[in-house]
DNA sequence: CTCGTAACTTGAACTGTTCCAGTTTAGGGG
DNA sequence: CCCCTAAACTGGAACAGTTCAAGTTACGAG
């Protein structure tokens, strides 16, 4: 529901507007997709958005906190609805699709390094690369 | 020694050229540059060095896997030596500096994700984000 | 030494993202 | 309830990092 969205907007002191709203959802229906597919499901639903505003939305949203953004080597950022686990990702070398991991050791898996080196230590991210199903069978088949 | 170089080039079946052995002379004596400064470090010694030169060696390198790329988000690519043991990386949001960390869990950390939707998983990447000693003693020191 | 091909040079193109100046609009104060 | 102003949006141009393409050079097998 748009009213759920509206009250995590007012939350975080953002005004609530109609491309907020389309991006939104159309990140709750699409999982982890890039920028240019968030333009075009916005405009699905608003013809008129620009490019710049999805990405000024984008930009308000993951510095609110509301969007998680993953950004795998050598592809365009991706976005998520941030959920409350910090979960982890799935990256296939192929074909680019992403799928969700929990993380593998209780609840804060790596977070802590071996050796800090000084370094204050905010977040660990882990990205398992790989082959998926179906980038496997589409080779074996060959 | 560069001879040691010319041997791994060898190994790999790669021709050995003077581009080749200037960017793995630059990235043994500077860890997790990237590729602007590999050209500068390059060209210090081979001024002639064309920057297209310099991504073609890189990548050739990367594949033949004597160099590994890294690339946190938001920032350019950036490589360092590929040494046996897969450790991971901690990087200053603040500044960009990478340091190295040893896997925090024994010899291979998070390598099993929990759930692999049935990927197959060749490598887990794990990076802790922070801040580093000289940013965090900046921002106090305001 | 000769020759074929991998590697290099030069220069232009491309993609994803950001910057900028001007216009519109959400939503709190009067 | 309407007005006003900062926040948000539009359109268009700029930018950085990387890659593509066509022609030239030089490594190293024979």
């Amino acid at each position: 529901m748009a009213s759920d969205f509206e009250v995590q907007l007012r939350a975080a002191s953002l005004r609530v507007t109609r491309p907020r709203l389309a991006v939104l959802g159309a990140l709750r229906d699409h999982a982890h997709v890039d920028t240019d597919t968030v333009i075009s499901l916005v405009r699905a639903e608003l013809p008129r958005v620009s490019h710049q505003a999805v990405y000024d939305v984008l930009r308000a949203l993951t510095t609110a906190g509301l969007v998680r953004r993953i950004e795998p080597a050598g592809a365009a950022a991706r976005y998520e609805l941030r959920v409350g686990d910090n979960h982890h990702h799935l990256v296939c070398r192929s074909c680019g699709v992403i799928a969700d991991v929990d993380c593998a050791v209780g609840e804060a898996p790596c977070l802590t390094a071996s050796d800090d080196h000084g370094f204050v230590i905010d977040e660990a991210e882990v990205v398992y690369w790989g082959t998926c199903p179906d980038c496997t069978n589409q080779r074996s088949a060959q």
